[in-house]
DNA sequence: CGATGAACACCATGTTCATTA
DNA sequence: TAATGAACATGGTGTTCATCG
């Protein structure tokens, strides 16, 4: 029942995680597609030399579907095109809730560690 | 001449750059070995949940070799053991500078990039 | 061609094995 | 057994390919 099994060393904070946070975070303020939220992300930390990859943003999706923390539908998209699109919304609020409660504490760490270097690097 | 090609997406600082970070400002303190510079990180990061691997921290080791940051010598330990260990010591303190800012740098946008995930998704 | 997804490839790093003092 | 190092294995993520509307 306790069998521990190590399963990183801890370092930072992992991408993929990062990402389904905010995934997270846009998808309960509106209902948006996969390729939508890469523009988004990419648009907000262009400054900051990150560049997601959509498949990266599909696999976040796809987790967060397994988690069953979204939920997918697929609706026609209202352009002059008519293509379908995956349109995703929350599932389970506690669980959205609790999730991001997680990767909160994991950033928080991470900060502290890359705090900690630079006080201890650059004195 | 310029033909760029993308690294990476440019997430957070990898753990090497980081090690090779701690193991210059260690080893300008003074001369340390191998796994006195392991148990040291660990020591420090053990409240964090960071605990890195040995065979990592020589990687960072011999990566700083090849910069030319490093030199290293084999001395006989004091103990009542009679073994070799490998000490090093900074051979080019101009690169090694260098690589510190660059390093410092990252650490920076790293923050950034964690401070704005806080500030985003947590308000 | 836009959108989604899967397959494949690579690199950073973790785990295990070998050697020597 | 402590110390170093190499070999091997895996995970996370980047790149490419396939499909469908």
């Amino acid at each position: 029942m306790s069998s521990r099994k190590r399963e990183s060393t801890g370092f930072l904070l992992k991408q993929r995680a990062f990402l389904k946070l905010y995934l997270i975070t846009n998808i309960e303020n509106g209902r948006w597609y996969g390729l939508q939220l890469l523009d988004e992300m990419r648009k907000e930390f262009q400054p900051f030399g990150f560049e997601p990859q959509h498949s990266e943003i599909y696999r976040a999706l796809h987790d967060l579907l397994e988690d069953g923390i979204l939920t997918r539908g697929k609706i026609k998209k209202g352009d002059s095109k008519y293509q379908e699109v995956a349109v995703y919304s929350i599932k389970d609020k506690e669980k959205a809730k609790t999730y991001k409660k997680m990767v909160k504490a994991d950033l928080d760490r991470s900060s502290q560690i890359l705090r900690k270097a630079l006080e201890d690097n650059y004195s």
